[in-house]
DNA sequence: CTGAAAGCGCTTACAG
DNA sequence: CTGAAAGCGCTTACAG
């Protein structure tokens, strides 16, 4: 970052080279509207192109920072992954701005501008959309996007980090037909998110691989959080002809099926299996400790800090789209059914 | 913040009072060493007296930004704390850097440059403490600075936000003793945090009062982590007379605890009651549901958030110490005992 | 140890 | 719509 920071262009270089004045490069980069549109162009294409940003005196050196976008701070989730970028972040320097935008847009319009004030180095957007003129708005700014466990098909030119949702799910419901058991009741997330619908394929081919017909009453629909796993559990446990395993979405649902499970005098384990997803740090806490499937949230903050502060320097990277893999992890919430 | 920037003393407005150059209050301001002692002082004082804050030109206007400093962030704790502060940040259109120093203090030294360079508005550290010379260096750029959960004595002058901890051990204590338990187990924290202490104490409190002995041998060490909770939990259900109920001192060792319960096959609640600390949301989540100790961490986060706006602001703030009550949580996992 | 001078990158009137 | 001019707050040589 250092040496590059030296030769950083300045409003001036861009202003020369533009042909026009140091004030309408200024002009532009503040979103002025007197300026004749093809110099606008022109101006802004030199921007993106020397990567400006802008710098106070000499002296007063921009400070390194980095923003951290959710849409809440309300899983145990979010600080594993807060926690990556913060480690990589903090190696180099890098300050990590937190914040949650909630679903005001009201809201997104004053970070926009904090974030301008800030000068940040690059945004990493967790799971949420960003409006389109909003990705506009960073791209006007130079501003580069990383989007973490993207929630849909991703915006063109925006790099993705996401896991194996698909092996994950196939991986968890193979470990439970490999237990014997035939009858695997489904907790979904939100049908609205890309990882969902691939934890659901995963459970789906796995069952149709091992040739056991698929059996729609088993598959409860859930939102990720604690309460639906709750009432899927329940759902599931009080059918006529009740599952032997559960493989819930996540590990919120999942602790909610223990729930389920207890309140009906039965034991997690030795009367039904239970498979969660992410792998939280709640999981090795749960009684009894959850199998679960490992998504490296903390690996892919890392990952997301380290490719957004490399395109903050106009470097490349080697590929947009990045799966990173997911992991069984057998406890002790899944036994052998005969 | 908005009427007070218009106003904001420059350096050439101190200098001006110091009697001294721009390039001399620049020097101090930088913490050069070329400057004389008494220069330094009466400039510095100034500084002070005007609550001087570095802003780029007149245009470049600051960003507002907080400092929020854990020393790990490995605790679903840190989350909650994060929520309150990006909360009230938020609003107030100040974005929340969120750091772990771990105990390197080298990255402490890099982490004052950045917040220089950032002209954070203001620190909020949690549980740990900063070193003196930190905290001068924090006075000197006029940031102010808050203490949630302090971990021992406070720094003259640096405001704290703290629960009633002794209330909280004594009220935990009280309730397991109105179920009919005598024989109440307990976890500690570590012993070098005053918050341990107090919820120790208050424990002791409530035995006393009840005129129930006190027994070295139920109160056994924890670190407020999950695996010294099932250690501690395991040590006391093994005793020749083991206790009837078991109160942690963090609800993460409580579900340590709870883990040494079924590991025995015990039932939390049946067999066993079960005391947590801290009420984070996995308490809600547990299975029993955990009967623990509300600290309202996000409201210490949004108070902490509150003071240090308004320190910056050159406001003056009602207490410098404040305790937020506690709050006891009766849920599924303490029973009668006859 | 200190100040006068020069300069930085940027912005806002002010003209045209 | 654009530029020449003035100015902002700050810093770094350069002298003494």
């Amino acid at each position: 970052m250092n040496a590059d920071d030296e030769r950083r262009v300045t409003i001036t270089v861009i202003a020369r080279e533009a042909g026009v004045s140091v004030p309408t490069v200024s002009r532009v980069l503040n979103g002025r509207s007197d300026v004749a549109p093809d110099t606008r162009e022109r101006v802004e294409e030199l921007l993106r192109h020397h990567g400006y940003r802008r710098r106070g005196t000499r002296a007063v050196q921009r400070a390194a920072l980095l923003d951290l976008v959710f849409p809440d701070l309300d899983s145990p989730w979010a600080l594993e992954i807060i926690r990556g970028v913060e480690d990589v972040g903090h190696a180099a320097g890098v300050g990590t701005v937190v914040l949650a935008i909630h679903s005001e847009s009201s809201s997104t319009r004053q970070w926009l501008q904090n974030l301008r004030a800030r000068a940040s180095d690059g945004v990493i957007v967790v799971t949420s959309h960003l409006s389109p003129p909003v990705h506009a708005q960073l791209r006007r700014l130079n501003v580069p996007v990383v989007v973490v466990d993207p929630a849909g098909a991703p915006a063109t030119g925006v790099p993705t980090i996401g896991a194996t949702n698909w092996s994950g799910g196939l991986a968890a419901t193979e470990h439970l037909l490999g237990l014997g058991h035939r009858r695997i009741g489904f907790v979904t997330g939100p049908a609205r998110l890309l990882c969902s619908r691939a934890r659901l394929d995963g459970y789906r081919a796995a069952l149709e691989h091992a040739g056991v017909p698929l059996d729609d009453r088993l598959v409860q629909p859930g939102d990720f959080y604690h309460a639906s796993g709750f009432a899927a559990g329940s759902t599931l446990l009080d059918l006529d002809d009740p599952p032997t395993a559960i493989f819930a979405a996540s590990d919120q649902m999942a602790f909610g099926v223990y729930e389920a499970v207890r309140r009906r005098g039965l034991r997690v384990a030795d009367d039904i299996s239970i498979v969660g997803f992410d792998d939280l740090p709640e999981a090795r806490w749960a009684s009894p400790p959850l199998t679960t499937v490992r998504q490296p949230l903390a690996e892919m903050g890392r990952l997301a800090a380290r490719t957004v502060l490399r395109l903050a320097q106009g470097e490349d990277i080697e590929s947009p789209q990045v799966e990173l893999a997911t992991d069984l992890v057998v406890r002790d919430s899944t036994a052998r059914h005969d």
